[in-house]
DNA sequence: TCAATAGTCCCATATTTCCGAACTATTGAA
DNA sequence: TTCAATAGTTCGGAAATATGGGACTATTGA
């Protein structure tokens, strides 16, 4: 119903990034968009199974209005993607930089 | 009184890091630490002038459990550093890559 | 010994997070 | 059509966390 608000590149900010970050779920499900092609349903990136709905579905709102990834409705479902392109134009090596690092 | 806690270097997380410099406040007392030749107070590195001296403090613990940096009492007033060393070894680029974008 | 200074600790309030339950929207049958 | 199933969102209350005021501690310098 809602469709999604997505913040402009340049109003993406070092903080919401570092901040949306900073949750192990939330990098869980940065990775595993990356690893998995880039485009994953919310469930499918699910960091671990046993969280619930409501609790998935706000950290990829925390993602999402951070910027760093976009949810776009395709039928039942949702297509996340991290939006590389525009977070390395706005803090180029950031992400990289942090990935590196990510995962056990 | 206390003499402070601080995390060896291999305990520092990722998560913690980035969870301590999501804040604008402590991002702003890092770039201090080490625009100021990583040395100062507490409230020589205050990020704004009006904030209360107990949330400042705390400020200084959560990037001290963070592993960021390391507090030690001298006289009345505490020094406080970067832990860059340690930082680097365990996330090589990731301080820089931050801080690069950090503070307009 | 006393006042001043720099921080810390404790507590009450305010904000955020988590999750269950109810709700919405889309698809694919019957 | 209608109905059930699926994927997420939204709401509300409980739990966790942040903020700041005030009292406290420790050190220094009169």
């Amino acid at each position: 119903m809602v469709q999604f608000v997505h913040p402009a590149r340049d109003d993406i900010s070092l903080e919401g990034v570092l901040g949306a970050l900073s949750d192990p779920m939330r990098l869980r499900i940065v990775k595993a968009l990356l690893a998995e092609g880039d485009c994953l349903s919310c469930s499918a990136a699910a960091p671990c199974p046993d969280m619930a709905k409501s609790t998935l579905s706000n950290h990829f709102r925390v993602l999402r209005d951070a910027g760093l990834i976009q949810t776009t409705k395709k039928g039942v479902e949702n297509r996340n993607t991290v939006r590389e392109a525009d977070i390395n134009a706005r803090f180029p090596g950031l992400l990289k930089a942090i990935l590196k690092h990510a995962g056990e």
